[in-house]
RNA sequence: GGCGGCGUAGCCAAGUGGUAAGGCAGAGCUCUGCAAAAGCUUUAUUCAUCGGUUCGAUUCCGAUCGCCGCCUCCA
């Protein structure tokens, strides 16, 4: 039974979809304007585990991520490099999808961009305007958060109590505004300036959280289950979404709010002015793996801080070398027919806790640690030799199946056989059935310096490339 | 000022009203010509501190100290 902690009651709840097996999730994605930084990416990330864990239910999924390729910053700096919008955000975008595949994450179905659905925007905004729930002040569009009396639902967010000590970061004077904190839907782009459409309320260019609202109701219906996305999130742009969408159909917006934490890099917040600023591609080109990061960022639930270190993301380089290596040993091992049903019986139960862990709010932490459990049981049992053929099948089909979640196995590289590597070997093993060790010790240092591992074991050699 | 989260071994951490998962690092062992690699075993009388409730608290309540976040279109 899969439970979810839901923002929205503020409780955990049994997942029920709204229809039959079919779920449909929205996640909202990045701000196209420069390369995704890690912390974008544990969202992203457990936006996948999320999708896979659905699948692996047996649920049907329309998954959607939009692209936010429109805002007071993108069209800044477009202009400022002389280019549109679309040529300064397409690199950035490339690079997204490059850094998404990389870490083992299945692209959502439909990854809808903000640019090319301005009538969708206008409609809802439309719809606010005739219903009282929006009003238009010096040519802007705003949302009347007093015509929405639900709005704080979600973020819990009293504004009576908030005003007063935050009053001074509130410019109440700088906007055309009914109250402080009615937002803009729309705001008024005079004729020369290139970056703008035009609507029936008036030349504009849309606010930050209409977006959302209008791309998810094209795609998903005006009520969907599941809306995902990072903490910071929550207020204000989840709040509006649902203040924009429940007051322009006064049907419940999305059922479910998961909401993924905040990363710290070195018990500090990342932040630039820190120097702990990391995107994916300043880790990758530090010689860390993809799949390791994605281990990282998979060890802490999603909805703990997780505390990134350099040394915890060196130790999943290692831990994942444990597993490729275990699922590489146990299908070359040498085994008598037969079935060892006590050893099945008990990965069985590892699968079973796999599924415990994730079904309760997708503790990855409690699934991790059953993949770990399994992996020792087998190990043990591959060493007294009381592993046999029907335990390979059932133990490779069970860690095919929690991979199908997980995805940290990564694929299974054919290894090139390289004729001058197995002539050195062999060599070797020549020199050392001569107990010439001179000679096979030269050998052994030569292959290091190619960067070829030997391990030898009581049936041959084995060798990696590190 | 309002609201929320966290403090568990050297590090990353899960978790629960009944006596501490897992990973990394360390140590020991197996294997080996020696190594390496790999595997196994092992590592917290204790869960920030102080009170309270309870037969029993790391887990519930209160206080204190420390850290992080939201209320600023920053995941």
């Amino acid at each position: 039974m899969l439970k979810f902690h839901n923002t929205l009651s503020g409780q955990t709840e049994e997942f029920q979809p709204l229809k039959n097996n079919e779920v449909r999730m929205y996640v909202c994605g990045p701000t196209v304007w420069s390369f995704a930084h890690i912390g974008n990416f544990r969202t992203f990330t457990f936006g996948d585990v999320l999708r896979r864990y659905l699948k692996y239910k047996g649920y049907r999924l329309t998954h959607v991520m939009n692209l936010t390729d429109v805002d007071d910053r993108i069209i800044n700096e477009s202009k400022n490099a002389g280019k549109t919008i679309d040529e300064f955000v397409q690199p950035f975008i490339k690079a997204f999808w490059e850094d998404f595949d990389a870490l083992g994450l299945e692209r959502p179905d439909i990854s809808p961009r903000a640019t090319e659905h301005i009538a969708e925007m206008i409609e809802i905004i439309q719809k606010l305007l005739d219903n009282g729930r929006a009003y238009e002040s010096g040519g802007s569009i705003y949302y009347r958060i007093a015509a929405f009396p639900e709005y704080g639902k979600l973020s819990k967010i009293s504004f009576a109590g908030n005003i007063s000590g935050a009053s001074e970061r509130v410019d109440t004077d700088k906007y055309d505004k009914e109250n402080a904190q009615d937002f803009a839907l729309w705001k008024f782009v005079p004729e020369d300036e290139p970056t703008g459409w035009d609507a029936p309320f008036g030349r504009g260019r849309p606010g930050w959280h209409i977006e959302c609202s209008a791309m998810s109701t094209k795609y998903l219906g005006e009520t969907f289950d599941i809306h995902a996305g990072g903490i910071d999130l929550k207020f204000p742009h989840h709040e509006n979404e649902i203040a924009q969408s429940e007051g322009a159909t006064d049907k419940l917006f999305a059922k479910y709010w998961i909401h993924s934490e905040f990363l710290k890099i070195d018990d500090a917040t990342m932040s630039k002015s820190k120097g702990n600023f990391f995107t994916f591609r300043d880790l990758a080109e530090q010689g860390f793996s993809a799949l390791a990061i994605r281990y990282l960022l998979l060890s802490v639930p999603y909805d703990k801080q997780l505390n990134f270190t350099f040394e915890g993301l060196q130790g999943a380089e290692h831990t994942l070398e444990r597993l490729r290596d275990f699922r590489k040993r146990l299908q070359e091992a040498r085994l008598t027919e037969g079935i060892n049903t006590d050893l099945q019986e008990k990965v069985k139960g590892f699968l079973n806790d796999f599924e415990e862990g994730m079904d309760d709010n997708l503790n990855t932490s409690v699934a991790l640690a059953a993949l770990h459990n399994l992996v020792r049981e087998v190990n043990s049992a591959m060493a007294e030799e009381s592993l046999r053929q029907d335990d390979r099948t059932k133990v490779l089909e069970i860690i095919e199946k929690i991979d199908s979640v997980l995805n940290l196995f990564g694929e299974e590289k054919a290894e090139m056989l390289d004729p001058e590597i197995e002539r050195l070997i062999e060599e070797r093993q020549e020199a050392r059935r001569n107990r010439n060790f001179a000679r096979s010790d030269e050998i052994r240092d030569l292959l290091a310096e190619k960067g070829i591992i030997l391990e030898d074991t009581k049936d041959g050699v084995r060798w990696k490339r590190k």
